[in-house]
RNA sequence: GGGAGCAUAGCUCAGCUGGGAGAGCAUCUGCCUUACAAGCAGAGGGUCAUAGGUUCGAGCCCUAUUGUUCCCACCA
């Protein structure tokens, strides 16, 4: 024993230990040719990021796994970084300029750049600090940001590339852009809204008639921007006036009646009006027809020249106005309320106006057909595996991924336009025009989407387009872990880029979590306030147990709620498991005590066969990512097993010095004590780290030792079903003496009564157990009732029984009614096993194992009913 | 409109390839037993949403229904 150990398990050591494990550079990963790779790269926080529950849960699954292939031997790499987020961060920045009275333009954007860089020494770290308190097991050493030199390499390389291949291409499209923000955004960014909105119902007049065209739209102000009327072919109340003309109010353009497939007759009066400028439907019918396409916004959302009179107006300014004036001229019918989908940009929540601009695009369909194929080859595996079903349906019917931003804060797009017309695309600026040998190039002002960088981190991070050790030794990486909420914004992009890029799957398994809820199931937001900050918890209670409680009863993919209480119970359990080898140590005393096999007792045998099956069964679902599932394996272990029963147990022995098994007991204590921490190891790091370096000198860290393994060696099949009679009889003797109000200070004599020699050998050698943990003053087996008096209470354990004189507490009415109900219980389930083995389709089609298994019940049960019946007949005498 | 998840003890959730329903918390009873009262021992509590089906056998597989949550979606 190395050190006294507090009388309660007090969690602030974590930092110490942490910080141990740094110095030690146990972390740290470097190339080992000779061991199979396990690798995760880390999703990458935002540089603006605050650690929230969503990370935490994140972070520790990828800890687990980490750890526990690190102790199984794999060359590990856990690569953490930070994510530049475009957009998210320059708003920050913008903000914090704006209470200063600064904007963007006052800096420049070099003076901005400057800031911005300058914002990501301040805060960029402070997310990475607070992962080191989860105590995440990441190589520091190599930490990468999406915008350091070589990444920002890699995404040059990567635009390059694809550029040259004509899968990045500069089009003239109809692009999603926020008003609010300034900029474009890509279709996985628009959040659609459910909103309350109207429903106008308008007319056009149709030129050289006194006919009018209704339809109904819901956006009226669009109407500026209309370049036809649309019908369907077929429908017959429009066949005559199909290639007329409409007359289109205030601009007084004039606009042709169409015939369209696109149009539903059925829905509404089956007219529509076309703005391909402003909507993706109308666009397409627009190149179909050859119409016009007529912008009517300017960038943040009021109207541009082309909206005549209604010029300078905000868009719903202009709604109302044009209205209005419709009405007045008699063109406008009705209203309706409507709720209807509304897209909104995800950061700021306001409504999408879908307008044409010349933007920077990935050309989607050869792209994503790759990144399928592995998907159906099971190359790439999702877990659960239903996940795999959003990234297919987001690849198969995937549009254009638009990348540039209008944007100061990213990796600046590297096309370069010269006053000839050409454009030039370089990862450096190019010295003159190729085509005119013109000087005067100049740089696209846009930034790309973040997403382009971040698609790339599992080979940029490995120094790709290097060909460096690390890429070719550590990719392609092992799991990717992540929430369900950023699969088609980061997976599908990291798979299909590198599939392009690497010919190979960027990781194999993607492990979906999902999200963590407050108490009442909500989302935790900032705007409800009902975040729970995971470094309170860590203050409180320690990472250990705020890990504990993450991924307890969480199944993959499932959402979950935090409650209080459940951390409360984590930090239970690593004191008991605290206290649990105190006491063991206390009892070592410094003592090294040797494994002797032949010393060991039944329930020594027992408890290491018990160890033995819980390292076989955590291994098999820590295999199967069912990381829930195997820490409840061992947290039942430990309380359960080890420290209610194996404890109890050996105490006689422990406080004996003379005992001869002493030394067996204390080698057993520590042995299954030492597995049971490893195998919590991943999950619970710090208490078992502090535990093992406590309890053992050969080795100097728990995280480096080797991750315990089933061995038939300790298989004891024979002890473990002695040692789970005794326990039968220990609580059936408890529950009895529960029931019927004996305090534990009346002892009692215990018979125990068994015709078979093999029983009555078992509990001779146990009769310890019976004296300690039930109660006994005296035990006697025997195999026959001599010298039990009529009015003891008895209890049936398999072929024995357990008699208890109670003499002065016993009433024989009350005992009779118990064991009458005891003998209807035993009654029917003798019953039901019965009628399952005289059912000839269960003898003949059920396992041999199953069917054995009820022939020992029916076996068991009988004997159990004829005991108590033996023992309501005594009572009657 | 399409897709997915969930529905199991008062509450929150597990239940892995179908073989007699579990945990934590809460409730009730008794214990300060020399590791732990952040503990120990015991107890109560569930037609596993509903209706069919497959099977010797269904919480688990299939179909339908109801409720609920979420994701996707260009019906103006």
């Amino acid at each position: 024993m190395k050190k006294e150990m507090a009388k309660s398990y007090d969690p602030s050591i974590e930092e110490k230990i942490y910080q141990r494990w740094m110095e030690n550079g146990y972390f740290h990963a470097e190339v080992d040719k000779d061991k199979e790779p396990f690798t995760i790269v880390i999703p990458p926080p935002n540089i603006t990021g605050h650690l929230h529950m969503g990370h935490a849960l994140d972070e520790t699954m990828q800890d687990i796994l980490i750890r526990w292939k690190r102790m199984q031997g794999y060359n590990t790499l856990w690569l953490p970084g930070t994510d530049h987020a475009a957009i998210s961060t320059e708003v920050k920045i913008v903000d914090q300029m704006r209470s200063e009275g600064l904007t963007k333009e006052d800096l420049g954007r070099e003076g901005f750049l400057k800031r911005a860089w300058k914002w990501k020494e301040e805060y960029g770290g402070t997310i990475l600090n607070q992962l080191k308190k989860l105590g995440s097991s990441c190589d520091w050493d190599r930490e990468r940001f999406t915008m350091d030199e070589g990444l920002s390499d890699a995404v040059l390389t990567v635009f390059c590339k694809l550029y040259e291949k004509g899968y990045i291409y500069r089009g003239e499209k109809l692009i999603n852009w926020c008003p609010v923000c300034g900029t474009t955004i890509s279709d996985a960014e628009v959040e659609h809204e459910e909103k309350q909105g109207g429903f106008w119902h308008i007319k056009y007049p149709i030129k050289g008639t006194d006919r009018f065209l209704e339809f109904a739209t819901t956006r009226p102000e669009t109407m500026l921007g209309d370049t036809a009327i649309a019908v369907h072919p077929d429908d017959e109340r429009y066949k005559d006036i199909v290639g007329g003309t409409c007359i289109l109010p205030f601009v007084d353009r004039e606009i042709p009646i169409i015939a369209d497939e696109y149009v539903d007759m059925d829905f509404g009066t089956g007219v529509v009006k076309i703005t391909p400028a402003h909507d993706p439907n109308d666009f397409e019918v627009g190149e179909r027809h050859n119409l016009p396409r007529i912008n009517i916004l300017n960038d943040d959302g009021t109207i541009n020249e082309n909206g005549g009179k209604f010029e300078g107006m905000d868009r719903y300014e202009a709604r109302e106005q044009i209205i209005k004036e419709l009405d007045e001229m008699g063109l406008f019918i009705k209203k309706e309320d409507i709720t209807h989908a509304v897209g909104t940009h995800d950061r700021c929540h306001s409504v999408i106006e879908p307008l044409i601009k010349k933007q920077w695009f990935v050309k989607m369909d050869e792209l994503a057909k790759p990144a399928l194929d592995v998907y159906y080859s099971g190359e790439l595996k999702f877990v659960p595996d239903r996940f795999g079903k959003i990234y297919t349906h987001w690849l198969e019917d995937i549009r254009d991924w638009c990348i540039s931003r209008q944007l100061w804060w990213g990796h600046r797009i590297p096309a370069y336009y010269c006053d000839c017309g050409e454009i030039v695309v370089s990862k450096t600026a190019p010295e003159k025009c190729p085509k005119c040998g013109g000087t005067h190039l100049v740089q696209d002002e846009d930034c790309l989407d973040t997403w382009f960088s971040s698609a790339l981190w599992p080979f940029s991070t490995l120094g790709w387009p290097e060909k460096t050790p690390e890429l070719e030794h550590f990719y392609p990486t092992s799991v990717l872990v992540t929430g369900y909420d950023i699969i088609f914004f980061w997976v599908v992009r990291m798979v299909f880029s590198a599939m392009e890029q690497m010919h190979e799957v960027p990781f194999k398994t993607v492990l979906i979590h999902g999200l963590v809820r407050d108490s009442q199931g909500r989302k935790m937001s900032k705007s409800l306030g009902n975040g729970i900050d995971p470094l309170e918890i860590i203050k409180d209670s320690g990472a250990d147990a705020l890990r504990l409680t993450l991924i307890t009863g969480n199944a993959p993919g499932n959402d979950m709620r935090f409650y209080y209480e459940r951390v409360e119970n984590s930090k239970n359990f690593a004191n008991k498991l605290w206290n649990a080898s105190r006491f063991v140590m206390m009892h070592l005393g410094g003592e090294d005590p040797a494994f002797d096999r032949e010393a060991l007792t039944a329930a020594d045998r027992w408890i290491l066969s018990k160890a033995n099956s819980l390292a076989k069964n955590v291994t098999a679902n820590l295999d199967a990512f069912e990381l829930g599932i195997a820490v409840q394996n061992v947290y039942d272990f430990i309380w359960d097993e080890y420290c209610d029963w194996y404890i109890e147990m050996v105490k006689p022995r422990l406080y004996n010095k003379e005992d001869k098994s002493r030394s067996a007991a204390l080698w057993t204590l520590r042995h299954v004590l030492v597995t049971a921490l490893k195998l919590l190891h991943p999950f619970m790091p710090f208490v078992t780290e502090e535990i093992f370096t406590a309890i053992q000198d050969e080795e100097e860290t728990i995280m480096l030792s080797a991750w315990p393994e089933c061995s038939e060696e300790f298989d004891f099949a024979e002890d473990e079903k002695s040692v789970e009679l005794i326990k039968e009889a220990v609580k059936s003797v408890r529950n009895i003496r529960a029931e019927m109000n004996v305090p534990p200070s009346n002892k009692a004599k215990v018979f125990v009564v068994s015709e078979k020699p093999y029983v009555r050998d078992i509990f001779e050698n146990s009769k310890v157990f019976l004296h300690n943990l039930a109660y006994a003053s005296e035990v006697s087996v025997q195999s026959d009732k001599s010298g039990i008096g009529s009015d003891a209470v008895s209890v049936v354990v398999h072929d024995a029984v357990i008699y208890m004189p109670f003499a002065e507490l016993v009433d024989i009415e009350k005992e009779t009614e118990r064991l009458n109900k005891e003998r209807n219980r035993l009654i029917k389930e003798v019953e039901r096993v019965e009628k399952k083995l005289a059912n000839e389709g269960f003898v003949s089609k059920a396992p041999q194992k199953v069917i054995d298994e009820e022939k020992a019940k029916r076996e068991k049960y009988t004997a159990m009913l004829s005991g108590v019946e033996k023992q309501l007949e005594a009572l009657k005498k």
